[in-house]
DNA sequence: TCATACCTATTGGAAAATACGATGAATCAT
DNA sequence: ATGATTCATCGTATTTTCCAATAGGTATGA
């Protein structure tokens, strides 16, 4: 069965005539005659009478008549579903974080951007998005940490530095600034192995020829942050990441420039996927400063 | 929408893999690629997400399927009805006829040949018949008169002797066979002008130089056969019309070759119709005997 | 770890479907 | 009649669809 004679049966059905057919379909005249003569012939059966310059849909083709309009109806709820998912009037974005920082600027300009588009968000970190990443259970991630994955593609969203927050009781709580040196044998409330907060200091007090003490090594920001408002030690942080607390005071390091890079991630071969685009452009546009629009 | 690329959409979706799809469709598995890739590109929509080797629907593409597999079952079903239609398992005839005499040899074996068609019969005058088949309400008709119109094609089907009928008491009532001399004068009781049986004896008559006397035009068969068989006049009747009464005897025509031929007609531009082929085919059989088969 | 089997993607060129334009024939309204 | 409208026909041209060969990738088993 040719869809296409179908589709012109179903339209000289619909508008009474091959010629109105013709209007409606964006085709010449003579293509519906064919395409309806060549459905007719294939099944040997009459579809129209043609009574002069008028015609009139034979039983089977009142029959094939009442099929064909379900089929096209079905056919532009197929199409209206295909422009909503295109045009973002409908989708799901997965959006993966290893922790709500970084995320929440850009998932709250996507979604009143695109107010059509559900976002999901999953937390977790680096390892765990990497591979919800590689199995499609999550489309974008914002991880700090770059994975070391062919697959995956990773744009660099934005930089922070890593600062050093105390105990207001603490010896650095008055300070704005100290050096590296100052912390020599610091005792130290540190994230879990693998953090790339934590990766990130330890590589600069490495270079510094600096050794601390860690005292406690926890797998959860939050943890941390309350450890060291128990006045356990000092802590480290993205300074994004900060939670202010009347106990705490943040301070920067003078004499290093430690940083963390947030990036936004996705599978390589899916960069070009509509939502993920559409994700990355948007993360590109708040990176950089906007440009003033002359309307 | 491009129909064909949501044929290679479903197909992919129902059978788990391009490969397969394109098994199903009988068509080149990079054909199956190029179809479904086109329509994610056109809508700017993932549909599969291309795991290795196995394929997975997206959400969109999981929507899409649902509607595409009702869109498939709708073509399926009417592809069904359309070889119903072309296959005589379905379908319905209209036949005309001005008796029932000669239709009803035709009507049975037509409705034990094809017992899907369901039959109509409307039964009416040559006019009437032809009105019919010009305005499509009849499909074939069985007339006696044959149309002086191009519109309509007509075939010969069988040719009647033109009979006299009588009363038992009347003079001629003894006889097998009388010539039309002897019927010089005698009352008579005719149908209407434009009978074709009446048209056929007339001619005969008065090609012979014999004349009668008309007692009598009535407007219908019965009426004929009912005043003929009060003695009120002799008729003439097509021998295969002729119902017999205890009181009516028939008597044939010696000296001249009357007759009347039953037609089947069509409207001629539908004579390839495949139900109207069929019928004429079945006609010709019925006229033709039947060839001995040889098994 | 290598080999094998199976799957999807790509490309260039051939085949087929589809469409167009001009024209003819029939019908309807004026 | 006449002009306008409509469906049918024919030959040609364009677009779509398809295939064959081939590449690249991923599981499975020796």
């Amino acid at each position: 069965m040719n869809h296409t004679q179908l589709r012109s049966f179903h339209a000289v059905a619909a508008e009474g005539g091959f010629t109105a057919a013709s209007r409606v379909l964006n085709v010449g005249q003579p293509t519906i005659t064919s395409q309806v003569k060549a459905l007719e012939r294939h099944f040997d059966v009459e579809l129209f009478h043609r009574r002069g310059r008028r015609v009139e849909l034979t039983e089977a083709g009142g029959k094939l008549f009442r099929i064909a309009q379900r089929i096209v109806s079905l056919e532009a709820e197929a199409e209206d579903l295909l422009n909503a998912y295109g045009g973002f009037q409908a989708g799901h974005l997965h959006v993966g974080a290893v922790g709500p920082y970084h995320a929440t600027e850009m998932l709250s300009a996507f979604s009143k951007r695109y107010p059509g588009v559900r976002l999901s968000v999953t937390v977790g970190n680096s390892m765990e998005m990497a591979e919800r990443i590689l199995d499609y259970s999550v489309d974008v991630a914002v991880l700090a940490h770059v994975e070391d994955d062919p697959r995956i593609y990773a744009m660099p969203y934005s930089r922070h530095p890593v600062v050093v927050f105390v105990n207001k009781s603490h010896r650095f709580a008055k300070r704005r600034r100290i050096r590296l040196a100052e912390m020599e044998g610091e005792p130290m409330v540190l994230r879990e192995v693998g953090s790339t907060t934590r990766l990130a200091f330890e590589t600069a007090i490495r270079e510094a020829g600096v050794t601390i003490e860690p005292v406690m090594a926890i797998g959860s920001r939050e943890a941390v942050w309350l450890a060291v408002a128990r006045g356990i030690g000092i802590g480290v942080v993205s300074d994004i990441e900060f939670i202010p607390h009347p106990d705490l005071h943040t301070v920067e390091v003078a004499d290093a420039d430690i940083y963390t890079t947030a990036h936004v991630n996705c599978l390589a071969e899916r960069r070009e996927s509509r939502l993920i685009r559409a994700f990355f452009d948007m993360a590109e546009e708040l990176k950089t400063p906007r440009n003033v629009t002359f309307i």
